[in-house]
DNA sequence: ATAATAAAAGTCAAGAAAAGTCAAAAAGGT
DNA sequence: ACCTTTTTGACTTTTCTTGACTTTTATTAT
């Protein structure tokens, strides 16, 4: 059984026994008790805790640092996780800005939210940018907005 | 848990319990009373206590010397324009991040919004900007999404 | 009053303790 | 054989901790 089996099903254990959909891992300490190199544990949970798969990750570095995982379930979360899916790597303005209108209308957000949102992907940001990669970064900008509503 | 957050905490707690939003230390006794090396507690006032974050040191050497740390309370939309003017046409990663930490101490955000708006900036999104780009963009992102907040 | 001494706080750089990145090598699957 | 996924390790970056040294202020002795 390969390695990153294992490390998944033991994040998922952890994840299972917890009461917060949360587990909290110490990367080095972590990967030494499964016998890993500790990198490897930033390749699972990148291919396989991501956002899209329904995971969000938070961490720190330095002394006392730490890895957290979140679970995220609430109902509206897969509606919002399906938006994100339907970006895709990009995505041009008046997409984007209905994907915004979208999440108002559905309560996802209140106004001031929506006016946040789409003063990060506007016009006086994006003239910041070259043409080519526009679509790019308001997907990508678009995209982690999004992602917070999903983690509580 | 790390003794730099027992210091914040700690700090915090006085500063709770104050009428005057005010408090007041000895550095070599706090630093004693916590076990900690003195310098350490001049670490986390440096890193999270600064004026960006809403607070102002005052201190004074010799016998009978002190740290005063006092929490700031300014009106918000010139506060924020206060900001906005701060952050010029470029702004680091950790700068932009303080700005927002403080938005949110100050109570000009929530939680919420202060994660959107670190998200907008975040570093998933600014892979994809040209390096020599990157603090012109997010300076950019971040005034768009300041102005909101004071209603223009 | 002045000089010496003590009692603070400030500065800075080295080192430690984490996590992150990336690319090359190895292993699997078709 | 070729392509994708996994595994590893060298290197980077961030954050925290400590200690040696400096500067400022107050107190004490002359």
């Amino acid at each position: 059984m390969r390695i990153s089996d294992l490390i998944t099903e033991e994040i998922i254990r952890m994840l299972n026994e917890s009461e917060a959909n949360t587990a909290e891992i110490q990367r080095n300490e972590f990967a030494g008790l499964l016998g890993c190199a500790p990198s490897q544990i930033n390749y699972v949970l990148a291919s396989r805790f991501t956002p899209e798969h329904g995971y969000i990750i938070e961490s720190r570095r330095g002394g006392g640092g730490y890895i957290r995982i979140k679970r995220v379930v609430m109902r509206q979360s897969s509606a919002i996780m399906h938006l994100i899916n339907s970006i895709g790597e990009k995505i041009d303005p008046l997409s984007a800005r209905v994907v915004i209108e979208n999440c108002l209308q559905s309560g996802f957000i209140d106004e001031q939210k929506a006016k946040i949102m789409c003063a990060a992907i506007s016009n006086n940001v994006m003239r910041y940018i070259e043409a080519s990669r526009k679509d790019y970064v308001r997907a990508a900008i678009l995209k982690e907005m999004l992602l917070v509503l999903i983690g509580q």
